[in-house]
DNA sequence: CGATTGCTTGAGGGCTTTCAAGACGTGTGG
DNA sequence: CCACACGTCTTGAAAGCCCTCAAGCAATCG
């Protein structure tokens, strides 16, 4: 990866580091949900000044587990997983992250687990030390960090939730319902949904082997439920059926009225 | 539960909101990390202006799922259960939290899930309103509840691998480390292990029956890995063992040096 | 002391895992 | 432009583990 690489042209168009995020404590109406930009340009102007640009090829490692914490990451484009080694050697993956999101999540000076680009991958990078002491000073921009750590630990949870399933196919599903509310939140279209990440990684996400998740695929496509246009790209043929199998054990609250 | 009580005797002696973390880019010689509680005594009378307390008898509802935002919880004493509700009529528990813990996780203005009181509960409630005011004006406040975030993300990273794990004996043994680890930076004594839940709400916790969790004690027990006092109390026997099967697949990285 | 709740234990079935071989697709070199 | 080679993905068969259903046991409370 390129450390502290004083990047003009990738600032140029750039307004500073961006946190996508929902409000946890106000209503909105929007269907999905109160995602959006939760910094002004006046806070990511300020933040910009004590970022780096950073890019990372495809497989890249951008921190390792147990290394010093030296800058948290908010990337800018591209796919990032998060994950941790197994013993078996195979890895367990937390979380994908997207453009807007934080990664960088440490314990006692260290980071708690790995974090490698899927695709390839521009972020900022924010040096903890500045950070903060710029946060202690800028209680706006706290609370939009607050904010934004509320929708990763809704977002651990669900994720909790998911490999908690013990079958398939409603793992899939609830895998793919995640994948199409991240790219809606990002306002990206979702006729279909685009698979970032390659078998091995779904796999690793969702806890299964992956030959289960090839054989999951299979059964959906065969089912109707879905359409596998090619290995990055998803379509959901028969939304019923797919809704079933996701929110077959997730109740979402989403339709309590008043 | 009793809401909004002005229960002058409980705050007696009180100091007001604790928030018990770890400060997640320092590093600690400590053992137990450096978990402390991290408001200080002004912090926590401030907060207090704006608190009440609310006790609840076990198994009380403390939210449900659904529910307007019109509060979150800091937990004084007692156990609390973060759950919610599958189709199939069972419950997931996402967490279980103790003193010092914060609860009322929201999205969109709504609860996302449920919190229930496994033994008798007293916490602070503080309502959103006055709560985000107040945040808006303190960033050292502000800062201290990023870093109680942090240590709840890591938790939920915890406890999706715990459930990811698909053997009933690693399940248990992460979930019986996982409750001294708490248990230690609560400082109480870790020679024996607390478990205030009962074994239906263990079984909804590390997402497996309630007859594989008798069956996965009974094993642990039978190969003097654990013994079991009671219901409520766990001893270590073979330290060896139990941390084979523990970091079986999480491998922590807490020897790396440097 | 009896009843209720919580826990334990048994037997059969289903699902995923594992191991392994084959198909696909992509990128490179001729 | 085609052929080859590599990595990725798919598919098959046997084995293991936990789940479900159900009955028996223990502990708690009135």
């Amino acid at each position: 990866m390129n450390r502290n690489v004083p990047d003009i042209k990738a600032s140029v168009g750039r307004k500073g580091p961006a946190i996508r995020a929902a409000h946890p404590w106000s209503v909105s109406r929007r269907p999905e949900g109160a995602v959006r930009q939760l910094l002004s340009d006046d806070e990511r102007a300020r933040l910009a000044v004590i970022a780096s640009v950073v890019r990372c090829a495809k497989g890249e490692s951008i921190y390792r587990a147990g290394e010093p914490v030296d800058a948290i990451y908010n990337i800018i484009s591209g796919v990032v997983k998060a994950f941790s080694a197994e013993a078996n050697g195979s890895d367990h993956i937390h979380a994908f992250l997207f453009a807007g999101d934080l990664l960088g999540l440490s314990d006692d000076g260290r980071y708690v687990n790995s974090a490698e680009a899927v695709t390839p991958v521009t972020a900022y990078q924010l040096p903890t030390a500045k950070l903060q002491s710029h946060l202690r000073r800028d209680a706006g921009l706290e609370f939009h960090v607050i904010c934004k750590l509320c929708q990763e630990l809704r977002q651990a949870q669900r994720h909790a939730f998911l490999v908690a399933s013990r079958e398939a196919l409603p793992k899939l599903a609830m895998f793919l319902q995640l994948l199409e509310d991240l790219q809606a939140g990002r306002g990206e279209p979702i006729n279909e949904i685009h698979l970032p990440m390659d078998r091995t990684e779904i796999a690793e996400f969702v806890g299964m082997s992956l030959a289960a998740v090839s054989r999951g695929f299979k059964k959906l496509t065969v089912r109707g439920v879905i359409e596998v246009r090619n290995r990055q790209h998803v379509k959901i043929k028969d939304r019923a059926a797919f809704n079933e199998l996701a929110d077959l054990s997730a109740s979402r609250a989403s339709e309590s009225g008043a």
